[in-house]
DNA sequence: ACGATTGCTTGCGCTTTGCAAGTAAAAAGC
DNA sequence: GCTTTTTACTTGCAAAGCGCAAGCAATCGT
C-alpha cells in the first residue's frame, strides 16, 4: 500500500499522500479535536466510515505521519498519535482553514466562525505554534509505550 | 457537480474542494509553470487524462478559482487563468512544498532540489508573496477576454 | 479546400469510496 | 467464570471516481 510518486515535483509528491478527502481531516481531528482512539474518529462530525479510516490510519503510520500505541494499562485500546512528521502539517491546516475563512463563505455560508478563525487571522504562524506547543504537551502528559505492529 | 460540504468545518471545508488528486496539482501549473490551455496542461509532467481535466478544469470555474478565457485574436484555444481566489491558494502550495521538502526525502529521495527550494526555506511567506505578485504582472500583458460559457 | 490542431466527450475497465453487517478480542458487569 | 458490551477492525457489495483509448466537432494553418 506505500504510495507511489507522479514525479519528482514537491508539490505534486505531497498531493500524493495528502491529496485525498480524509488524511488531513484525520490529522485536523488529531490536533485540534484531541482525538486518539479508533472509537474517536468514528464518533467525529465527519463520520468517516470503519473501512477508509482504517485503511487511511494504516496509510498514515506507514508514512510515519502517525504512530500506533497503547496505554500500559489497556491492551485493547489503541492510541493513535502524531509524529514529528505530522505535527508538520499543522502550517498546511492552517493555510487550508484560512482559504476557507477568506474565500469559501459565498459558497458555504455556514462555516463556523470562531476564537481560533480570529487568532489565524491575526497571525497564522504564531497560531500554527500554538498549536503544535498545545500537542507536545499533551504528549508529554500523556504516558504511552510504541507497539510493533 | 456543485461541491457539497460534509460539515461547518472550515478545515474539513476547504478539503472538500481541495481534497483530491488533481486541483491542487493543476493550480500549481499555472502559477509555477504557466500553463494556461487545455494543451498545456495534458503535455505536463503529470499526465492528467482529458476527462479528468475536463471535469477539474469545470469544477475550478464552478467554485470561482479560475475563469476561462479567450485571447482576442483566437477563437479555440481557451485560456484558463488563477482568479483572486484561486491566488489565495498560494500560501498552501507553498507549505505543501516545504512539507515535502523537510519531509517526504526519506519515502521519496529525487524530489527536486532547486533556488525554488532554497526560497522557501529561506522565507516561506516572501516567496509566496513573491509568486502571486508574477502572476499578477503576468495577468496584466495577457490580453484576454471572459466568456460567459 | 484539406489536413492538422485544439478542446473536449464517450465507452469501458479498474480502483477507490461508502454503507451495512459481521467478527475477534479485551473489558466490564454480575 | 460466564455473559454482555466495547473496541477495533474485516468483509461484501453498490456507487463513484479515475484512467486509457478512441472519437468528434470546431477552428486554424496553408
Amino acid at each position: 500500500m506505500r504510495p507511489d510518486f507522479r514525479c519528482d515535483c514537491p508539490f505534486t509528491s505531497a498531493l500524493d499522500i495528502l491529496g485525498d478527502k480524509w488524511i488531513l481531516v484525520i490529522v485536523k481531528q488529531m490536533l485540534i479535536e484531541g482525538k486518539e482512539t479508533f472509537k474517536d474518529f468514528t464518533e467525529s462530525e465527519e463520520a468517516i466510515a470503519t473501512n477508509i479510516l482504517s485503511s487511511k490510519l494504516k496509510l498514515l503510520e506507514e508514512v510515519g505521519i502517525i504512530i500506533k500505541t497503547k496505554r500500559p494499562d489497556n491492551k485493547k485500546t489503541n492510541l493513535y498519535l502524531l509524529t514529528d512528521k505530522g505535527l508538520a502539517l499543522t502550517p498546511i491546516l492552517v493555510e487550508l482553514a484560512s482559504w476557507s475563512d477568506g474565500h469559501l463563505r459565498d459558497l458555504h455560508p455556514t462555516i463556523v466562525q470562531g476564537a481560533a478563525m480570529e487568532a489565524i487571522r491575526h497571525d497564522k504562524a504564531a497560531f500554527a505554534r500554538a498549536l503544535e506547543k498545545q500537542y507536545r504537551e499533551k504528549l508529554a502528559t500523556t504516558s504511552h509505550k510504541h507497539t510493533s505492529g
